[in-house]
DNA sequence: AATAGTAATGCAAATGTTTTCATAACTGCG
DNA sequence: CGCAGTTATGAAAACATTTGCATTACTATT
């Protein structure tokens, strides 16, 4: 009801104390006298105080947010990871400052930018492929910084994720030992993201590793079922027709399993699908999706923890490998020859 | 480099000025002589300065950050909705606090209040639904808030979003003028969730008014693919089988679609299936999936409008009806009695 | 060359907290 | 009842900025 918003000052004088006691009685209640808590707790109730993180952060103290910075929310691959992220975060108290800069490094570096104007605790970004002004403004500024998602040893920066070349040299694996030689790898686009084409470097070493001269037809779609639906369709209609179609991620897989569908082409037997990720729904999907599994939910509850880790105590955080998984389903068999 | 983090104090002494005029050289530059902004500019950047926003906030300016608390963020139905918000709210400067309650309408409230704390310079919260508390809070606070993704008339605080009655409705007449009397309704738990509880609300009327005593078989299931395809099977394993299940929600009719699909029941030969939503995907699955469109990416762009003028003018917001839309695909044929 | 007018800068107060240090108010003990 | 030892509170400085007002430095005009 108050028009102008109550402060700590207003607060005390309702309590008749001082400034000082009301402050203690948020940050050591145990200092303060049990009945003037009372007459504080009262007064804050009836003028509606809240208080100020902003006018708490500049003695020092952390504001309680980090970062993520992600290419984009709204395509499936993340949103599982930004929510174990989140929940994991905010049971330590923290709140997530969130933006995403649709694989645009130079975006990137100024939402980073921005963030540390806010002066977040820490930040996470997406991927080891960052723009090189992004990993000196992180040095300097000696802010927590971590790399979600993919993983590698000699990270510029400590990261927690998967390692996407063993996730594409898995499934390349697998698709080899079935006897595939003539493979067409329908992929995202590759700039901006290591992760995409970490995968496909695995996927071609491994099919090299274990069968001659392949045939790879590499494709590149946006991401979404639509994209790699057309894309499938197109590719099934070409003269020399692919035994087996690995795709990027999982959502593109799940587009080219409808391609297939619509064409009447039987899935695995006449031709093979997989996906990498497996997202929510590939479980369930019919015919269920052979993937490689990219422990989402695993990879942001380990990354909040390692980063409330690396603001709390101030060490130095590992970095920390959750090794992809070959799932086996229903969409792989032998190549027909 | 600089150990010690660069503040004002030390720019200015770096540029041979006073702080007040690197303060002023960032936020009023024409007030500034060009060659002594150059001389700060460079200054700035030998030592790395960032602006602290937080000292900047408590003088009343705003601190660029509006919260948006949503049930959760994985699960497809928030994903679009939070992008495009976060796009359009970013073009505007402000950065995105986000946080996810899990259905739970006490989280949000302490989700709301922590929020506060930050000093968001405005609020969104999903739905209409909310405790009476957090309504009171943000009342007494008069921080801007704004309800997304539903839409009514004699809502507590201004809304953007579709009438789910509505759409449930529109869903409920089309099924109704197809001839369907036997029908399964597939939901999420409504506990807490007023878009589910309307949608299904409008559906029952709708068919009430367009046939007789219809024959509705409510089915609560939690939101997946996986769940629903179970619910669906179980369903369909009955002695008295729905000729029309129509779902709560898009990912539930994937889920149902798979479930069909198993049991090789043709869609929409033998068995009807809706959605709600037309989520990314769903015009692409096969059979394409005849659903209500809710426009997740206007309603997260002309939110975000509202929210950024609500700021920045004063003004008092109009709430703002984007209308759902039956789209008929591939899953709904008349009835085969 | 003096003056008025404007442009550029600096000083100091203000913002909403926390925290150190000092002081005041209570205990229990002899 | 006086004293040491706690326990509870207050005063004031500090934090990183912004801003109103005062001052200085220019420019143009006569």
């Amino acid at each position: 009801m108050t028009d102008k918003k109550a402060d700590i000052l207003a607060v005390a004088k309702a309590a008749r104390v001082s400034p000082s006691t009301v402050s203690r009685s948020f940050n050591h209640p145990d200092l303060v006298k049990p009945s003037t808590r009372k007459r504080i707790d009262r007064a804050v109730r009836r003028l509606g105080y809240i208080r100020n993180r902003a006018a708490q952060t500049i003695h020092g103290i952390r504001s309680g947010t980090i970062g993520l910075i992600v290419p984009t929310i709204d395509q499936a691959i993340f949103a599982e990871l930004i929510q174990s992220f989140s929940d994991a975060v905010e049971e330590t108290g923290f709140t997530i400052l969130l933006a995403s800069h649709g694989y645009s490094l130079d975006r990137e570096y100024a939402l980073t930018r921005k963030m540390l104007e806010h002066r977040v605790d820490g930040i996470a970004l997406i991927g080891l492929d960052h723009a090189s002004d992004t990993y000196e403004l992180l040095a300097q500024q000696n802010t927590p910084a971590l790399l979600l998602w993919n993983y590698a040893e000699d990270a510029p920066l400590p990261c927690v994720g998967s390692d996407n070349y063993r996730a594409g040299h898995l499934i390349g694996a697998h698709i080899a030992a079935l006897g595939h030689r003539r493979i067409a790898a329908v992929f995202p686009p590759l700039h901006g993201n290591d992760r995409a084409a970490q995968r496909l470097e695995g996927l071609t070493d491994a099919v090299l590793a274990n069968g001659g001269t392949p045939d790879i037809l590499q494709r590149e779609t946006p991401y979404s079922v639509a994209d790699a639906k057309q894309a499938v369709a197109e590719l099934m209609a070409s003269p020399r027709r692919p035994t087996a179609i690995v795709c990027g991620n999982d959502v593109l897989a799940w587009g080219a399993l409808h391609a297939l569908a619509r064409l009447g082409i039987s899935v695995p037997d006449q031709v093979t699908v997989t996906g990498i990720g497996d997202f929510h729904g590939s479980q369930d999907f019919e015919p269920a999706l052979t993937t490689v599994r990219i422990p989402a939910r695993a990879i942001g509850a380990r990354a909040a923890q390692t980063m409330t880790a690396m603001i709390t105590t101030e060490a130095p955080a590992q970095s920390l490998a959750l090794p992809p998984e070959l799932i086996i389903r229903a969409t792989s068999a032998p190549a027909s020859t």
